[in-house]
DNA sequence: AAGCTTGCGTGCGCTGTCGTACAGACAATT
DNA sequence: AATTGTCTGTACGACAGCGCACGCAAGCTT
């Protein structure tokens, strides 16, 4: 299923999962015993409104999104989630849904554990409930920042912004999204895409062929890209800091 | 200060505040005596971006706004807050700031806690923290919903929600908002807001002079209003109604 | 090798929103 | 009654992004 195949997992690698490797060690014994590995494959829904969903997950090396659709079709991306965050927060949160869609990116590994667990971790001892609520502050961050790009900033930002936040959750420089992908994520035309993706090609910046994107000069797409970026990136580094000071 | 004045907070009322009204009995004598009743007056800024609040508010009559800040100084609101909800709830999540600010948009009263006792409501026993984790994903869905409609609505549609939103935190059919007010929510021009004002005015939605709006027809302006009005208002009930299923 | 599917490039007219500038109307102050 | 500041209406050129239509080329299938 998964397009990037890594060592069988024999052991459970907490620490390719933020969240899971910022627990103690402690919760980390309870913890690892409701932990399933699991392989996320492109464009699967982990998720859908209306549906309580049945597992929490942990990805590793896949990315998922967090995507709204409207009545008329047409569709944004509220969050990107990669080995930084958990999917399904909602399980927590209320125990119930939410009315967004979370669907694969980049294919990829990952850990889940049942809904019921999810819930619990309000109630179980441990550093699990401090680690999902700051993640929860993470989330809103990372949702406020990307309502105030969607109304301030052009389509060539936004496009930057959004091939960083999957570089910074994949091993290497390739991102694996056609224009149309893209363009459902950010909510535009495809052909829009491919206007911003030719500027950023012909300024040096990326290169690509169908379906294959390779950021070149990471520096000049992070000046190509608005401010959202760095003030969301910078935040979410600040409350990961502050589960090492517990 | 407030411009809504009240008979004198002998006792304190808590079921002006939903949040306060679900707690239970036991709860309720805990926080109490942590509650000071406080007015809030018009633009007053609760808290800023870099600054940790030093409380945690719940509006009454009062109706708050959480606005972001670009660099290049455009604004945008991304979550409205009345007595449904609570200010500060990033001291609950992670006992820090978060990157926005929280402006007052109509005077009112309400109640306020020390930072610290908003902190500890995650250990204390009771239902507090249960309320405060579903209110977070009303939060997150008011705020993804926000992040939508500033993709794909227009101004008419988005004005219309907006007024809305207004208008289910209020008593009476009667807005106290400039069109300037507005354009800083909406994160739009004033004069944009005029076109949209006038054509609801036109239509015999609204009337307004100076600063005061009135609702004429709250159907006609929700059938004005995108989709993402009832989207999020549903979702907040259901969101509500789970607390009394506890 | 031929054909089909998928992904990308281009052109063109249209509309919504922006930026800027200015004018009129009401309200508060003196 | 006059003045000043605030709020709202109007106008106009510029332009980003949209919807649509079409062409082309790369890769897969048979």
């Amino acid at each position: 299923m998964s397009m990037i195949t890594h060592t069988t997992d024999t052991f459970l690698l907490p620490h390719q999962n933020r969240l899971l490797a910022a627990m103690s060690e402690n919760d980390w014994q309870q913890w690892e015993a409701d932990l399933e590995p699991v392989d996320f494959s492109l464009h699967e829904v982990l998720y859908e409104s209306g549906k309580t969903p049945a597992y929490m997950y942990f990805p590793t090396t896949a990315i998922v999104s967090l995507l709204y659709m409207t009545k008329s079709g047409a569709s944004s991306e509220v969050a990107v989630i990669g080995n930084d965050g958990v999917v399904g927060l909602s399980l927590f949160l209320s125990g119930s849904n939410s009315p967004n869609q979370a669907m694969v990116q980049t294919a990829g590994k990952g850990y889940r554990v049942r809904a019921q667990v999810a819930k619990n971790a309000v109630n179980r001892e441990g550093s699990m409930l401090s680690i999902l609520l700051r993640y929860s502050q993470a989330m809103i961050t990372q949702m406020t920042q990307t309502a105030v790009c969607n109304r301030h900033h052009s389509i060539d930002q936004q496009l930057s912004r959004r091939l960083l936040l999957s570089l910074d959750r994949l091993p290497s420089n390739e991102i694996l999204m056609t224009q149309e992908t893209l363009s459902n994520m950010l909510g535009v035309r495809r052909e829009s895409v491919t206007d911003a993706a030719l500027k950023l090609q012909e300024a040096g910046v990326i290169s690509y062929k169908r379906g294959i994107i390779t950021v070149l000069d990471r520096k000049a797409l992070e000046s190509h890209s608005c401010e959202c970026y760095a003030t969301a990136k910078k935040e979410q580094e600040r409350l990961q800091e502050m589960a090492f000071n517990d």
